[in-house]
DNA sequence: AACAATTTTAATCAATTGATTAAAATTGTT
DNA sequence: AACAATTTTAATCAATTGATTAAAATTGTT
């Protein structure tokens, strides 16, 4: 560590990270960035030469985060049933911690299909994990019921991120502040989690 | 019916829900929906004073679509099990007409929350509901977990906007092509009412 | 048919936006 | 200290965008 105050490049990383999560591509504009970043506005291109090329850090970034959770989870030697309890966990917090990640990289995708990182083999990754194996095992011992694991992470993403994808939504309709708000994901976690670990391992079948 | 072919005004309105919807407020110019709808881009502030008050009109159409489902099952006189049925057939087959429906609102409320309806009580139709009632007598007598109603909703929410939300990312992710990913939400519908309704009515308590 | 009201068009405007440029300021090297 | 390389700034550009205007075209009424 050199430098005391941060570079002039992670500044404007950092807020573009920030201006773009919030407004996406279409709603942020090279100035919003350089303000955030108290900067000047030709910096920016000259550190990383258009609005393209610096939105594209950023989404990369974003992109491997919101699959961290299965990369750090997958292949660790828990049981089946603690893995789902963990990524639950996990992404909860990783959403609490950035809740505009999930929107922005669903919404960005959306505009630009291209853009998903395909040197990235996170079906691969999921395909080949020992968390497969383990569901694998478990359906053909008959202890779970027989679900594709593409159904399987569709649930446990949809009701974690969807929470906070909807935040503003949720904070309007039902009149909640902030506080409230967290409370209501906490609690929501803790019935998500047992909805799910109910649907898979109480054994009805 | 007195016209054969659609008024200016009408395929300025439709053309402006197709482009809004697929680019949102900020992705979408005034000339996209001109060129969308075959007319001169003048005529849109010609009806609709600007390119704000086109929006509003949409999003308030919208906004109504989005809720339509509980507003139409939620008075029923069915029982508590099959309007939670009805409600995920119904949203399922909203969203697969509109898939892009459900990040349309999200997005544009995340943006400007002030666009939230409030003259739209969606929060006292759901509390003064017959649906809401049912629930309440079901836990009551033991027949169901004790759940929030804000929480049974944002579940039957989360898991069927979410996988048309990701619409994109799941095609891109395991390489499906339209048809392929037409029978995986299909399944998938499949798998989250039996989980849904394994969870509030599987006598385990 | 003659006229007024409504609808549509082409041309144009001012503001915004991503990007460039040339000069100024700072930092590093000998 | 002198110089070169790097970083930062202010000014400016061309393209895009939402909106307006005045004229042209169409429709409706008597």
């Amino acid at each position: 560590m050199k430098c005391l105050t941060k570079s002039a490049e992670d500044r404007i990383k950092e807020a573009a990270i920030k201006v773009f999560l919030e407004k996406g591509f279409d709603g942020t504009t090279t100035r919003d960035i350089a303000k955030e970043a108290g900067l000047n506005s030709a910096l920016m291109n000259y550190y990383f030469r258009s609005k393209e090329k610096l939105f594209l850090a950023v989404f990369e970034e974003m992109f491997e985060l919101f699959f961290q959770g299965i990369i750090e989870i997958f292949n660790k030697p828990d049981s089946l049933e603690d893995k789902i309890s963990n990524m639950i966990d996990y992404d909860f917090k990783t959403y609490k911690e950035n809740p505009d990640l999930s929107n922005f990289i669903i919404n960005e995708l959306h505009r630009n299909p291209e853009r998903f990182v395909t040197d990235f083999p996170i079906s691969k990754l999921c395909d080949h994990s020992l968390f497969a194996q383990q569901l694998k095992v478990s359906i053909e011992e008959g202890k779970v019921p027989n679900i594709d694991i593409r159904h399987l992470l569709l649930i446990m993403k949809s009701n974690i991120q969807f929470v906070f994808q909807s935040k503003v939504m949720t904070m309007r309709m039902w009149n909640m502040n902030e506080q409230e708000f967290s409370d209501f994901t906490q609690k929501h976690k803790v019935i998500v989690k047992e909805m799910i670990l109910n649907y898979l391992f109480s054994s009805q079948k």
